[in-house]
DNA sequence: GCCGTTTTCGGCCCGACTGTTTTCAGTCG
């Protein structure tokens, strides 16, 4: 097969957009709302070549035979017939009046069919000319509203990645802190399921005075709107449009509270699903009994899964890909803990590229409590400004080992070592024999085939000194990293004992949850790592662990959570073995 | 459109807030 047309997230966009076009078409409400489940699954699935290619498409929850032939002709064509057809009624420029925050679905139907607007300029137009006044339940509250929504819609940002968005909860749970007292207080959402992208921020709070805390909240200097404003919940705008969502409820049922939040929306649909099947309504407010009247409420999280009769589900596998049926069954992995860690294999120094010393990152490394890390500057075919030639190596190694000695850490001696483009590395076999342990990754000719990029990354596997591939699909930001065929590659770190890293930098968070998910069937052994440029970029190695998490890896699974000795063990095998 | 420990039909999660209303539709998460 050649080159996928649309990718996982490509696909499940549009199928999100089929959802609001056929809602605008005026289709029955489960129809569309089939798409939309159908979408979140796609996001978290596998890669969508490799699961068309072994037939298990309709293996996934909500997709089923319709479903999937749309998904297959999306994937081959690039295109499909269900939205080329809908795509005739309405132009393509309607998602941005839908975008625009209190513009629903029957407001932009009938601005669309009264008044043809169709577009952020029609509706800006509309606005202006005061042409909405007539319409039914439009005051001149709602028009300001639409006004306000307009200029948050050209104003916003994208989503915000994962560390930014921490950075910021942290902010405001610290201002909440000083405020009016509360009893318990958290951040919810995609921020603690730890998606690498989130599109608000959700905070919990229990407190008995909920309105003190509410005041406290939207009088927060950053914020600049108050969308929303109730007893129990309000919501406020920063500037560049992040939104966040605060709700306060008593301390008794913070399990409730806490888990509504953390959604995902979809794994709650399916746990309210199963839950009504029992008896039960779930929802933020405790558990209703529907038999009896009588409402459960639980303190902790612990006990809302309880009452549901499954296993208590982490944070980071609530995604709704099946994991409620897995927990019913009380089967569910017991996930890697940042604890379990005893050191990071990936960082730099001013040596190449980074911003602190060596003799500042492994101070700061041994002040992590560390056992043991590696410092793993760039290869030569970096460029003389950040790569380092087998000289420097050898002058660097010393000064490795002294500054191990006096701080008290192992410190390895390793090298992230660029992959070529033919897949041979860019140090000679004798050099790379001297390290302790190599990284390779791949940083240039990222345009080539998806062939080609697949017999690289197996000639590198094949290599008897490269340990660990380095943040293996290159993704970056909104870059979706180079396409390979993932099957084979990690068929191939499984078969030669090479590591699969997830890089915690921000930005990279890569190997993706889903791709390592996949890895991990392969029988992959995994590295999470800070990838870190400078010293406080240490504590990336937390993003790594969280996205081990979201893909169910055990700590078995990952080598950085070993001793010392089968670290040097895990290297030596591989080299007896291949070379 | 999907799904099944009521399995090929008949269901399909739950609630808060807003604005424009005198009881609720629309939006959002």
């Amino acid at each position: 097969m050649g080159q996928t047309l649309l990718g996982n997230d490509q696909v499940a966009k549009k199928l999100n957009q089929i959802r609001t076009l056929m809602e605008l078409a005026g289709e029955p409400f489960y129809k569309f709302m089939a798409y939309e489940r159908a979408a979140s699954a796609i996001e978290n699935a596998g890669p969508l070549k490799e699961l068309i290619a072994a037939d298990e498409l309709v293996k996934l929850p909500g997709i089923g035979k319709s479903i999937a032939a749309t998904i297959m002709e999306l994937c081959e064509r690039g295109q499909c017939g269900l939205l080329e057809e809908l795509s005739q009624r309405f132009p393509p420029t309607i998602f941005e009046v839908l975008g625009v925050s209190g513009i629903g679905i029957k407001t932009a139907g009938t601005l669309f069919e009264q008044f043809g607007i169709a577009s952020l300029a029609d509706l800006e137009h509309a606005v202006e000319s005061g042409m909405l006044a007539g319409l039914p339940r439009m005051g001149k509250k709602s028009v300001e509203n639409i006004k306000r929504g307009i200029l948050a819609y050209k104003g916003r940002q994208n989503r915000t990645p994962l560390g930014a968005a921490l950075r910021i909860a942290r902010d405001v749970l610290a201002y909440l802190k000083d405020g009016p007292p509360t009893d318990r207080l958290t951040y919810a959402g995609s921020l603690r399921r730890a998606e690498v992208t989130v599109g608000d921020i959700d905070i919990v709070c229990t407190s008995d005075q909920a309105a003190a805390v509410i005041d406290y909240f939207v009088r927060w200097k950053r914020a600049q709107a108050v969308l929303a404003e109730g007893p129990t919940k309000a919501s406020i705008w920063l500037e560049g449009g992040l939104q966040i969502d605060l709700r306060v409820l008593p301390d008794a049922v913070y399990g409730n509270l806490l888990q509504h939040f953390t959604g995902s929306r979809e794994h709650n649909i399916q746990l309210r699903e199963y839950a009504v099947r029992k008896g039960l309504r779930v929802s933020e407010n405790g558990i209703l009994e529907l038999e009896t009247g009588r409402s459960i409420t639980c303190r902790t999280e612990e006990e809302v899964y309880a009452a549901i009769d499954m296993q208590y589900i982490p944070p980071e596998l609530r995604s709704g890909i099946g994991e409620i049926d897995v927990a019913r069954a009380r089967s569910l992995p017991a996930l890697i803990e940042r604890d379990d860690i005893r050191g990071d294999f990936h960082m730099h120094s001013t040596w190449s590229d980074g911003r602190d010393t060596l003799e500042t990152m492994i101070a700061s490394a041994a002040a992590l409590g560390y056992e043991y890390h590696s410092i793993s500057e760039h290869s030569w075919g970096r460029g003389p400004k950040y790569g380092m030639n087998p000289e420097q190596v050898r002058a660097q190694r010393a000064k490795v080992h002294e500054y191990g000695e006096k701080l008290s850490i192992r410190t390895l001696c390793s090298s992230e070592v660029d992959i070529l483009p033919d897949g041979s590395m860019d140090y000679s076999d004798s050099v790379l024999a001297e390290f302790d342990i190599v990284i390779g990754s791949i940083h240039s000719a990222l345009n080539q085939t998806r062939d080609e990029l697949t017999k690289r990354l197996i000639r590198a596997c094949e290599n008897p000194y490269v340990n660990i591939i380095g943040h293996p699909t290159g993704r970056y930001d909104t870059f979706n990293g180079y396409e390979f065929d993932y099957d084979a590659v990690f068929a191939a770190a499984a078969r030669t004992g090479t590591a699969l890293e997830i890089d915690g930098q921000e930005g990279r968070l890569d190997l993706p949850a889903p791709l390592a998910r996949r890895a991990k069937e392969f029988g992959v052994t995994f590295t999470t790592d800070s990838d870190a440029h400078a010293a406080a970029q240490l504590a990336n190695l937390d993003l790594a662990v969280s996205q081990a998490r979201r893909a169910g890896l055990t700590k078995e699974q990952v080598l950085n959570t070993r001793t010392f000795d089968e670290v040097k063990m895990f290297v030596e095998r591989k080299r007896r073995r291949t070379a």
